[in-house]
DNA sequence: GTTATTGCAAATGATTTGCATTGAT
DNA sequence: ATCAATGCAAATCATTTGCAATAAC
């Protein structure tokens, strides 16, 4: 049940983050760049690590988590926490405010265009707004198909 | 900055819970159906502690996090990580379906009626739909006015 | 050559578990 | 009296840190 659709132009856009951030390119990076363009699925550390280690078998647990965290400090990642499986991370679509249908069985992601912030709502007391968070969960058609969900 | 609005139906709510899930009703449950109808705000484990401890010197940590946990999964508390501040709980809201501000600051929250869901979204896909999620952040009046935001 | 990045090992922090004792029913 | 809940200590799991060796610029 791999994702093998390589997204080109994410890959080339995570390496040109890093390097607008002053990061230097090592190999592990260039890697880690690969692995988020080949997915749209949430990848725990413990999932990069595996991936890194195909590539280099002497990879380090803290080398993944030092990148993973400073990618999504630097916004060329997104993280996620699941109630159940922990912290995530996927490659993020920096491109356009969107939000997310998230797969519960492969955590694999769809994104949509509504927004329910363009609506008008009328919110109680006066909070200044920073952010909001929508998400829509469910099973993919794929894992319906399988008979995973 | 202390909540003391006490909610007497949502403490009489969380103890009839309880006792329908069949637990007993310990003195340091007692005190925290007390503390999560005190406020409105999510706690952290250690909040949770700190509180308990005002009452019963001796409390222990993982009675907390054993009770915390025990009254999330029979829907007494909701959970949510907050990625700066980790796992924080407060009392749920059993009665109906709603959302949340939620204060970057001091964390307390507020609720509104409006869903997305009720909206005719048109979803990418075939999704089985499960659940969703929509959160508001911001910073609540309150902290607007002391300037802590 | 200079400075960031890596791998290692060890430290930290959060959460969980086993077990004898205590307390609610 | 019975069995669940507690407190303690120790175990586990996730994540972070210090530091010398290494690799990118």
């Amino acid at each position: 049940m791999e994702e093998h659709k390589h997204d080109h132009d994410k890959e080339t856009e995570m390496i040109a983050i890093m390097s607008r951030s002053g990061m230097r390119i090592t190999d592990q990076r260039r890697t880690l760049a690969r692995i988020f363009s080949d997915t749209d699925a949430f990848l725990s550390p413990k999932d990069v690590y595996d991936l890194m280690r195909d590539k280099y078998p002497g990879v380090s647990f803290d080398t993944v988590y030092r990148n993973l965290r400073m990618l999504s400090e630097m916004g060329a990642l997104e993280q996620f926490y699941f109630m159940e499986g922990g912290l995530k991370f996927k490659g993020s679509c920096i491109s356009h405010h969107h939000h997310h249908l998230i797969c519960l069985n492969c955590e694999k992601t769809l994104s949509f265009e509504y927004c329910p912030m363009d609506q008008q709502l009328k919110l109680p007391g006066s909070f200044k707004i920073v952010s909001h968070r929508f998400e829509v969960y469910g099973i993919c058609d794929e894992c319906q198909q399988t008979g995973e969900g």
